[in-house]
DNA sequence: GTGAAAGCGCTAACAC
DNA sequence: GTGTTAGCGCTTTCAC
């Protein structure tokens, strides 16, 4: 039923290595046959099968990123960046997307184990360093956007800690001295600790005393920015300002703040992290960290195929420029 | 360097054959047998290439979810539909990200037509209704969220005409005659023309005169609904209330209409379509049609499955139910 | 219950 | 410049 490299051979009259030769661009080949071949690819609408050419290359060209959701607007705008570079270098990128279910992300990555792929890029991950480090012996892997305590494994991520403390540096410079934390409650994710230890060296860089009763730690779901909200109305002398690390935990951070008669931007700073393209539709507007994504993405796929290609693996941790941006949601 | 499952057979003292018959189940394999295999998968730390397995079973279990974008909260939706259904029917849900590019858009078909996957369902594509069924000839593809107009191909998607009506008609039920329409400019996107066919016909049915002058029609990007507020904003008579065939047209033009000194919900009201996830976190909420996508994604998965394992092919039109929700930016 | 061997579709080494 | 052929790693018939 499905047309082979041997039925083009037989139709344009060579063999299959001559068809070979043609399809894989080789110069050892005559002009005539070339015509020949190409006559018979297109009369048979002949489309080579990959699984054939990929078995016998021992690569797919085709890489992996495997994230935990695919509704965040971060992880999108890397994605487009990924694909921009994995196109100038013969590689198609797909995803997949694990719900946060370590699971799922594990039968994912099976496509890396049983060769479906020739590379994994994981936008955050369930995996622990050790693992990480066991996995990395044998297969290509990187970890963009979130790394791992640890991990000697490729990676490309902004430096959080620098990031945060030059986000609430600003909020500091706006004349705030009292400025609630939004972060989570969790011992490995690396980027949420980071981000906590630059809000905590902003403070005291600035000589400002660091209350334990103005963090408010969940974890990224949408809901917990409002509960925070709410936890720092209910202080006797709430915050003026608050840093969530993420533009989401911000924005909720932002709407019950509304609720309580609170207007953001006014009555009380609000900043995020991400730049998520939300923050440019919401009223009011959210200042926030912005993460190269596309830089990322490209530069992630760049290290990952070079990987790919060679016998000593690079997994250095590389850390790419933030920009803080500062809109309505932090007044002026 | 790989270890294959001939390493595996000499490892276990046993043929290939039985190692096959042990990795996928077989009956007939006797208990010790099975017992050396697994040792000896344990101890090489075996992990069958799938290159080799796929091209022997001419099959992948593998699907490639084809969509224009992956920053919408609805293809994220769907595709964890998707996923679930996959899961149990044994199926790898991937997905791959065109960027409205027809160029790119067609690559990853290649991914189809050199056998890398077994199906593709199209989140929206670019093919036109001949394409798409001289495709469907040959290989297995799906279309969900939006159909083609003359393509004989399965669908899955919610009866936009429907949709529509019922969202204008609960504009009208509120007591609005003057209701602004944001559309598309095209004579392709079959779902954004079912939907200002659904306007009209709620109009006509409640005896409200179609006055063009209420049309504002663009393409999809934010900045349209705000130029479509703008536009609406200068009119002698302006509506007082506003359909948008998308969010994300509702809510640009929800912000362009504060700029404008308009609060939608009281001074105007401005209803989107999909649910998109902001439509809750936005100030005001915003009204909308919500879309099944869990469901939409089941579906289609199931039945282009089972298109995969049929000999004749399904190619119906499934239409599922839509559910209009009512919020702040509709007032009350 | 098990093994030998053919063959899935392709590339590449080798011979001419 | 071209053809023959081995073999990538796997499943599955067939024979025992």
């Amino acid at each position: 039923m499905s047309v082979t490299i041997k039925d083009v051979a037989r139709e344009a009259g060579v063999s299959v290595a001559t068809v070979s030769r043609v399809l894989n661009g080789s110069c050892n080949v005559s002009e005539e046959s070339s015509q020949k071949v190409c006559e018979a690819v297109e009369k048979l609408k002949y489309s080579p099968n990959f699984l054939g050419r990929n078995l016998r290359k021992r690569e797919t060209n085709v890489i992996l990123v495997i994230m935990p959701t695919s509704e965040h607007s971060l992880y999108s705008k890397i994605i487009m960046g990924m694909q921009k570079q994995a196109e100038k270098l013969g590689y198609d990128i797909i995803s997949a997307v694990t719900g946060s279910a370590s699971t799922v992300e594990a039968r994912q990555m099976t496509m890396l184990f049983n060769r479906t792929v020739d590379g994994v890029v994981l936008l955050g991950t369930l995996y622990d360093a050790e693992a990480l480090n066991r996995l990395a012996q044998n297969y290509d892997i990187a970890l963009c956007c979130e790394g791992v305590e640890g991990a000697n494994v490729l990676t490309v991520a902004v430096d959080d800690e620098q990031a945060a403390f030059d986000a609430v540096t600003a909020l500091i410079r706006k004349g705030h001295r009292r400025i609630g934390f939004v972060g989570i409650d969790s011992k490995t994710a690396i980027s949420a600790i980071a981000r906590e230890n630059g809000y905590r060296r902003a403070l005291k860089e600035h000589g400002i005393t660091d209350d334990p009763e103005l963090y408010y730690r969940e974890n990224y779901e949408y809901d917990c920015g409002g509960r925070a909200m709410e936890y720092f109305a209910s202080l006797k002398e709430r915050p003026s300002a608050v840093f969530a690390i993420s533009d989401l935990l911000a924005i909720s951070a932002i709407n019950k703040a509304r609720d309580l008669g609170l207007e953001a931007g006014k009555d009380i700073a609000i900043m995020g992290f991400d730049n998520i393209t939300m923050c440019d539709m919401m009223y009011p507007t959210v200042s926030t960290v912005e993460q190269p994504c596309e830089k990322m993405g490209e530069l992630v796929i760049s290290k990952l195929i070079s990987n790919i290609r060679a016998d000593i693996k690079d997994n250095r941790y590389y850390t790419v420029r933030h920009n803080v941006i500062m809109r309505e949601s932090t007044g002026n």
